[in-house]
DNA sequence: CGCATAATGTAATATCGTCGCAATGATATG
DNA sequence: CATATCATTGCGACGATATTACATTATGCG
């Protein structure tokens, strides 16, 4: 099977934060000190991490509690500007390494240590893609991961 | 891209039961009262149903409770059999009208009337694997599902 | 029968996610 | 500056999804 395999650039540290919000700004929503908190905790965490990690993060870093739902209504403003992704079969959320560029990610789950990688692959995303419109079905977000043990697990 | 459809019997019905009867028993499980119960009321079902609204159908269907936790508990013997799947981006569960061939499925899951319908693309799914192999991953389970609209909903 | 094992019942609890509304903060405009 | 307006966040309640531990019942088998 031919694929296309895309390169884009990773940001990291500062850079992701700037990316981060600039990727806010340009979808028209505000960068507020409380995104920044839960941005920070979202980038903090090396495995996917639910809302209520999040929110203990973000409680922990204020020093004021922070409810779940706050942290729900931020994840998905970052989902909804590509800052942030969620992975559906663990039912958490990864910072997105690369806010401009928009790509069908794929998530390798390991199901040992629970960490995720992605993979972006505009070949296989756009093969699943045509294969709903081939059955006369209107694809919008294909959810694409792979559940299994990751290199250093096995 | 090349891909690879498949052909199989999906069985409906009488056919349907005793399919997914054939296939527990094929791998160690028992066929009891109950389990035909939940089979029964998920295969009632046209859209991906949730462990909750099994168990409100089955304890309609038996005139007497049946609680979540039980019904989870065969939904998983069911999944492990491939007489069920489960939609991880709805937290619901499928009957599988073709128990007895073994695929990654892939889901077309409306966002409008929650319907879902599977396609079998072998070398999609195959796909998906191998490239999860190159990035040093052991893929166990591929999770191939598209949210969107359907035919119908459009 | 009597025993061992598998299946199911039951209750409690953990985890994930949403709702409505109040309070606060930012922005615009006279 | 005053205040109207809108976006953001706080807060509590609730609903939905999922798991655990342990008790009870059913089933297969000597």
């Amino acid at each position: 099977m031919a694929t296309t395999l895309h390169k884009h650039t990773h940001h990291e540290g500062e850079g992701l934060l700037d990316a981060a919000r600039l990727a806010m700004v340009k979808s028209g929503e505000q960068w507020t000190d409380m995104r920044q908190s839960v941005f920070d905790a979202l980038a903090s965490f090396t495995k996917p991490a639910s809302a209520y990690d999040i929110a203990d993060a973000v409680t922990q870093a204020r020093g004021k509690r922070v409810a779940p739902n706050s942290v729900y209504r931020i994840l998905d403003l970052f989902v909804g500007a590509n800052v942030a992704m969620r992975v559906e079969s663990a039912n958490a959320y990864l910072a997105n390494a690369h806010p401009d560029c928009l790509h069908d990610c794929i998530f390798l789950v390991c199901d040992t240590c629970g960490s995720a990688t992605h993979l972006d692959d505009d070949g296989l995303s756009n093969g699943v893609r045509s294969a709903a419109k081939k059955a006369g079905f209107n694809p919008v977000r294909p959810v694409i991961e792979v559940r299994g043990t990751c290199a250093d697990c096995d």
